[in-house]
DNA sequence: CACCATGTTCCTTG
DNA sequence: CCAAGGAACATGGT
């Protein structure tokens, strides 16, 4: 689940559950999410704090603790990686497969789950200082968005993913504001005219901002018998929500719904882009044609 | 067996 | 130091 989307949706549902729980326990059972923190100072840091706060940056979650004993308060920084989970849930419900961590609430507990294990779940911030803008707020500039891009020849689509340049783009989203905006994923950076970066600029806003609130509409709960922990991948089905709010991702050979040519799959820097080759095309501007075809 | 997967980091190479 | 490309991480699904 781990785009800016999912995880502000994650962060909302979870705040209200840890805000001002007391971690009676800590359980680490995969060691490696964790790192570089050490299993002692872990246990030793978090065993008796309090979670006074939950917020999002860029794709990772950020707790706010009080220590049992210092005054200081300390950071506690998550990161769902590709296959990561958080949730709380009550001690007689059976835990999944791949648990990371666990923190004791008393009567009920927060899961850190996580299949592949290439999340986080650390007292390491420094992660954070290496962020760009957060893309929804106000700090997150057109201007200075073009700025940084004319530094780079690499393809646009690669630098969508550099946190640095703006926090929280993953690979499906990058396709998604690129297609949206009408731009090649192929276009070296610096070549995007001006008013591409603010075409992109406003893409990539809307459809963070589509996301969430097609996300928080969904409902999150926990629900018995099913696994399922998100709106993502719906686990009963119900027509697939993950489908149809993507206009690009994974719809390889599917008629583009801007224009109905077939949309077509490339490998940049070893992930997939999707995007429509006539809609997006890297000579831009001439692509406004449209044959509108029932999808 | 082959290839693919929402992410980040480390290691080369130029 | 920087840009860029690729492998690695770990566990699946198809």
């Amino acid at each position: 689940m781990p785009e800016l989307p999912e995880v502000e949706v994650l962060v909302r549902y979870l705040q209200p559950l840890v805000q001002d729980k007391t971690i009676r326990r800590t359980e680490v059972r995969r060691a490696r999410v964790i790192a570089p923190t050490t299993e002692a100072d872990f246990e030793k840091e978090l065993t008796g704090a309090k979670i006074i706060g939950l917020i999002r940056r860029g794709k990772y979650l950020v707790f706010a603790l009080k220590p049992a004993r210092g005054r200081q308060t300390k950071l506690l920084v998550g990161h769902l990686g590709m296959t990561g989970r958080m949730f709380v849930a009550w001690k007689k419900t059976a835990l999944p497969k791949h648990v990371a961590v666990l923190f004791d609430f008393g009567k009920d507990r927060f899961v850190y789950e996580d299949f592949r294990y290439f999340g986080r779940l650390t007292l390491d911030h420094s992660a954070l200082d290496k962020l760009g803008p957060e893309p929804l707020g106000k700090e997150f500039k057109a201007a200075d968005f073009g700025r940084a891009l004319k530094r780079f020849n690499q393809a646009i689509k690669v630098k969508l993913l550099d946190q640095s340049l703006v926090a929280g783009v993953g690979n499906i989203y990058a396709s998604e504001a690129l297609f949206r905006a009408g731009i090649s994923p192929k276009l070296p950076a610096r070549r995007l005219t001006d008013q591409q970066v603010r075409d992109l600029w406003k893409a990539i806003r809307a459809v963070l901002n589509d996301a969430v609130r097609r996300g928080s509409t969904i409902p999150l709960s926990f629900s018995e018998g099913t696994d399922g922990l998100f709106y993502f991948g719906s686990p009963e089905g119900s027509a697939n929500f993950y489908e149809e709010r993507l206009k690009v991702y994974d719809r390889y050979h599917q008629p583009c719904l801007r224009c109905g040519t077939p949309i077509e799959r490339i490998v940049q820097a070893a992930r997939s882009t999707f995007f429509c080759p006539h809609c997006q095309n890297v000579k831009g501007a001439a692509a406004k044609p449209r044959r509108n075809k029932k999808a």
